[in-house]
DNA sequence: ATGGATGCAAAGTATTTGCATGAGA
DNA sequence: TCTCATGCAAATACTTTGCATCCAT
C-alpha cells in the first residue's frame, strides 16, 4: 500500500516506430492523421478531450475533422492503445495507455494531471471482495483530487 | 484494508423531514419541484442522470422542466445534499450524499451499482503522497466495474 | 409584495450516423 | 483494385442561458 511511483512517459520514437508496424501488419492503414493522434498521444500529453485534441492538431497545421478523430479515437481504444478517463467535471478525456494502469492526481486549482502508480494497490481488497460477494474484477478507476505543490506554493497575493 | 461494509440507503420519511424542515429554516422555498427531487434521492436509488430523473418524475405523473431538474440539482450540490459520479461511460449522475463517503461496484453488463464504504480506505495512501510530494488532498473517487453476483449466476442460454 | 423558483425557447457543446468520396496497401 | 479511412452535413444528446412569469413565504 505504500509503495506509489511517479510515471514518466517517456516520448520514445522508438514506440511510436514499433506501434506503427505493429498496425501495418495487422492490416491497418498508417495515413497521416492515424500518425498525428499516435504521436499526439505519445508525446506525453496529459488526457485531453476531443475538443482539445482538435486544437492542438489545428496549431500543429493538421487539418482533421472531429468526425474522423472520434472514430480514430474508438480505434485506438479497440486495440488499447489508448483509453477513455472521467476527471470529474463531466468531460471525456483520452490518454495513451502505456502498459501499466495507472491513477491520477488531478490540481482542482490549476487542471493540471499527474498520472502514478500504486503497484498491487487494491488487488488485496478486490480479492475479499470477489470472496465476500461473487463479484468479478474488471477494472477499477481511481482518481485524486486536491491542490498541487506547485499551487500550494503560490501565495494569493503572486496570482 | 480489509473493512468493506455494504452500504444500505434507508429510506427514512424522517430524514426527508429533517432537510425539509433545514431548508425551509436556511430561508430556501420548499415548491414541490423540490421535495419531489429531494423525494427522490431519498428513496435509495442508484445514481441517476438527468434524462433519468426525469422520466422517473414523470412516471410518478409529475411534470417538471428540465432546466428547473438541472437547476435543482446545482442547488443540492451546493447544499451538499447530493453529488455528481462519474461511472466511466461519459454520463453525469447524481446521487443522495447521505452523510459517508463511499465508492461503487458497476455492473458493466447489468449496470447496476452497488454503494459501499472502506473504512480508512486510502488514509494512509493520501497521507504518504502529502508527504512526499506537497499535494493536498481535497477528495478522491474510485469506482470498481466487473460482472455482479446476478449475472454471474446467469447463464448464457438463459440470457 | 418580494425574491427565489419555474417554464419555455433558443443557443451552446459534445457525440453519432449516413453517405459519397478519397487514398493506403 | 479493394477496402479502409475520411469529410461533410445532419441528426441526436446533453447542458446552459435569457427572460418573462409564478408562487412560497
Amino acid at each position: 500500500m505504500t509503495d506509489a511511483t511517479q510515471l514518466r512517459y517517456t516520448p520514445l520514437v522508438a514506440d511510436t516506430e514499433i506501434i506503427f508496424e505493429r498496425l501495418r501488419k495487422e492490416g491497418f492503414r498508417l495515413t497521416s492523421t492515424r500518425k498525428a493522434v499516435l504521436r499526439l498521444f505519445l508525446s506525453g500529453e496529459s488526457p485531453m478531450t476531443v475538443p482539445e485534441l482538435l486544437l492542438r492538431l489545428s496549431t500543429e497545421g493538421i487539418s482533421v475533422n472531429k468526425t474522423t478523430v472520434y472514430r480514430e479515437l474508438d480505434f485506438l481504444i479497440t486495440r488499447k492503445l489508448i483509453r477513455e478517463v472521467q476527471l470529474g467535471d463531466g468531460l471525456r478525456r483520452y490518454e495513451y495507455l502505456k502498459g501499466g494502469h495507472h491513477h491520477h492526481l488531478v490540481c482542482v486549482k490549476c487542471k493540471n494531471i499527474e498520472c502514478f502508480e500504486m503497484k498491487a494497490c487494491l488487488k488485496e481488497f478486490e480479492e475479499q471482495i470477489t470472496a465476500e460477494k461473487n463479484f468479478t474484477f474488471i477494472k477499477h478507476s481511481l482518481e485524486f483530487f486536491g491542490i498541487c505543490a506547485l499551487c500550494n506554493g503560490v501565495t494569493e497575493s503572486a496570482r
